[in-house]
DNA sequence: TTGACGTAATACCAAAAGGTTTCATATAAA
DNA sequence: TTTATATGAAACCTTTTGGTATTACGTCAA
């Protein structure tokens, strides 16, 4: 289980990484969040059901509203995943960054 | 500058993913990679013409063959975007222990 | 030089992705 | 109750994506 696809595939669209990004203040409509992009609430509410997929928003019903909320958790996979390269960053990154710094001097 | 894009792009693809994963261990050339998969060269040129774009591996030429080398540089725009939510975590966690604080007292 | 090998490049195809439009349904408000 | 609002859902369209097959080109080895 835990399968990260759905996860790097939501995070893969730039609307939808402008989504959580907007998220990040507070929690919004599908409505509210449309108001913020030149497209249809109903290719927003395909973005938003995306984003819930890869488990990087939740949503609640409160009447007839939909409250979608950032789930920052939801990251940590692919974090994880990404971290797979750390290993390899200790060594060859150390030796990029110094040569970077040299070069900026 | 430094578009994120692609990078996000290359990152969504499974086998891209398991490329990555064996440009870990060592170099190889294009062939060497399709190998491991079951599906044409020409495919798999594709995908490695994606992590190029996306600037998580970087080619060479030797003869014939082409050298495809894992770039970690590459993956820091895609850690730094992700680590924006660091921050929102930190900020309700210590939220939440302000208000668990203020309650004790 | 000849032939095998590794790759490049193009055309082509099916499926998925991102979008719109339309209509139905549930809830809020007058 | 009537009407406006917020969403859900399906049909449909176009572009992108992931894949194949084919052909051509540069390089290595006999």
């Amino acid at each position: 289980m835990t399968n990260i696809q759905p996860t790097f595939r939501a995070l893969a669209d730039p609307t939808r990484r402008d989504i959580l990004l907007m998220l990040r203040d507070h929690d919004m409509t599908i409505g509210e969040v449309a108001e913020n992009f030149d497209m249809t609430r109903a290719a927003i509410k395909k973005h938003l059901t995306v984003l819930s997929d890869g488990g990087l928003i939740t949503v609640r019903a409160q009447g007839r509203e939909r409250i979608n909320t950032l789930n920052p958790l939801g990251m940590a996979p692919v974090l994880d995943w990404l971290t797979f390269f750390d290993a390899f960053w200790d060594d060859r990154l150390n030796a990029l960054k110094s040569v970077i710094e040299k070069d900026n001097t």
